[in-house]
DNA sequence: GCGCGGCTACTCGGATATAAACTGTCCGAGTAGCACTGG
DNA sequence: CCAGTGCTACTCGGACAGTTTATATCCGAGTAGCCGCGC
């Protein structure tokens, strides 16, 4: 039960395509998997890979050809963590129930048996439901706000370091 | 992202394990991974293997030889779905910042940057937390009580069941 | 000078290998009960 | 009849394959800009 290190790239590129596009996706500019790639050392065509299911989450927008590259498709303050995290992971959750309590013992039971939910189930539910819940509250803005609390000025480092043509 | 069937399995054994033992770990008999595999239609030597972990972690005690099997060490009260999951799915996160920060344009920065921590880190930690705080706070005893009070009469049908000297 | 067409360079997107983790199976060390033997 | 002893059957525990998932890479379709040509 490992989250994949996707979640993580997917995160620090939509911080830094904001940084980049001075807050408006509208007037940003496309940047290519090979400069976001540069800015943290990953494997430009993997990032490229990764970062595919955020366009079908509706979280970026791609152009292609010779400018091109991805676009924040909406403002931080309206992305979430958890969108995020499901575009990447997918949305089915993480705890699935098998409901083996059917093929066994109670393989002769009645249906109606089964139509109450499995209690471990219902339990591993509500704490992910938890997890899910307070994935949802933090929005890449409020994300983005505590980094640059915590360091100053980093916004103006990263907006210098891409100001000359990088890879 | 998906967690282990293990843990389904193994929080299932530990509530028939206390329906067998009449809830008290001390005068219950080891019952084999085959009976337990049995009454779920599971694969026996697989059930083993998964419930290994759990003896590791305190929850469960195992006898070898003749009459031998699995136990539970105490009470299902003092048994959380933290606790099940975390013997099976191992201490650590489930999202591990790989402080990919600190790899490309910020590598010169001075090490003082990154005395704060990642701010998507804390985020996602704190998300993990409300998860694991919500898992913590299910006992297996209450669990337990809710499957019977969804099917009155449960108890007993295991234990009917498990009377004759199943496989 | 200006419009247009072709070309080139660069992009994403998906198809393709490689590594890791999960799932499943098998056999051996060890133990508890049991039968047998001897007193 | 009873104690001791060896044996057998059964258990867990870890070592060993098979299968799905995650990681990493590569190449092709397609587009946007640009250069050159013709008007």
């Amino acid at each position: 039960m490992r989250i994949s290190e996707g979640v993580e790239w997917a995160a620090h590129c939509c911080l830094l395509l904001d940084w980049m596009g001075m807050g408006d996706p509208e007037t940003a500019e496309p940047v290519s998997t090979a400069r976001l790639a540069a800015g943290y050392g990953l494997p430009p065509a993997y990032l490229n890979k990764q970062l595919q299911p955020l366009v079908k989450a509706g979280i970026l927008t791609s152009t292609a050809g010779k400018k091109g590259g991805f676009r924040l498709a909406r403002r931080l303050r309206d992305i979430t963590l958890m969108d995020v995290l499901t575009a990447i992971e997918g949305p089915e959750e993480a705890f699935q129930c098998a409901e083996i309590r059917q093929h066994g013992v109670w393989a002769d039971e009645p249906a109606s048996v089964f139509r109450a939910p499995c209690a471990i189930d219902t339990a591993m539910r509500t704490a992910e439901l938890e997890w899910r819940r307070a994935l949802a509250a933090q929005t890449l803005a409020a994300i983005q706000q505590n980094a640059e609390l915590q360091a100053p000025g980093l916004r103006a480092q990263v907006q210098d370091w891409y100001r000359e043509p990088r890879p």
